[in-house]
DNA sequence: CTAGAACAGTTCTAATTGCAATCATCCGAG
DNA sequence: CTCGGATGATTGCAATTAGAACTGTTCTAG
């Protein structure tokens, strides 16, 4: 028979499992719409987090990867001509990521290709807007 | 203005940030509990997932990863005294990774460790009890 | 029974990622 | 002002991971 306790980290795991097997599908997702544009994985994720021009280190931070991986990924982006390096406005050390029309453009079809299809799609908008509050929560600490 | 469509595809991204997000913190949890007792996350991964002896595809599966790579992950464990290739019963080709009674305790200390300080306790067990439905509910599809 | 496809595991190679060190710049204490 | 620590980006290197090729075994259509 099996205590209170051992029950609780039980579901813990399970729950940990579900959080990881949604997210390998969102990277799947991702993975399979990026590459019908040519781009990595990591290039999409790039791609998406650019809502605006932004620095290295945010980039990174958006992507949960280290700086020199985010330099990496930008080299790619940049030879292929989707973004520049500006220098930053109010900092000589930092660098500005701005997407050039052709990356915005290719950014935007990529939203268009990762809406479609959502690995989340079987949820009602309720169920998301539920889903939502409990990640949110999950995350404050 | 935004149009319907366009705010669900945003709620859409967001959620899938929250999604990863939380992905990101159960790794690095487990990261710094594997290291802890001298194993990489990989190591870790593997160790938690092994809950009975099962095939090396298996565990790939479960890792959500390549077979070459748990292979690797399977050699270092087993490198250490911690695992070992038993010939499968029924296939001549598939190996039964089964844990020795040395791997077995180091489990025990390591699933211990995970349930202290889990990213999830700052949901109630009835939180996650919702959350554990609506990932379920997406993952089936 | 017996090819031929499918599959489990391994190996090799290439790509991705993280980590430590470095350089240039910024910031704050005094 | 200025010096020391912190920060942004990059580089080189090591480790992890994925992907294709290969071997041996199993399954299945005929």
């Amino acid at each position: 028979m099996a205590t209170e306790r051992e029950t609780r980290t039980q579901t813990d795991r399970q729950l940990c499992g579900l959080v990881n097997g949604l997210a390998n599908q969102i990277e799947a997702h991702l993975r399979a719409r990026a590459a019908t544009l040519g781009l990595t994985a990591s290039q999409g994720a790039a791609l998406r987090e650019l809502t605006r021009p932004m620095t290295l280190r945010e980039l990174a931070g958006r992507m949960s990867c280290e700086p020199s991986n985010a330099t990496f990924v930008a080299d790619r982006l940049e030879e292929q001509g989707y973004l520049e390096r500006h220098p930053h406005p109010d900092d000589r050390r930092a660098k500005q990521l701005v997407l050039t029309p052709k990356g915005t453009e290719l950014r935007e079809r990529l939203l268009d290709l990762l809406s479609e299809d959502s690995p989340l799609a079987p949820l009602s908008p309720e169920e998301q807007d539920i889903l939502q509050r409990l990640l949110a929560r999950a995350l404050i600490r």
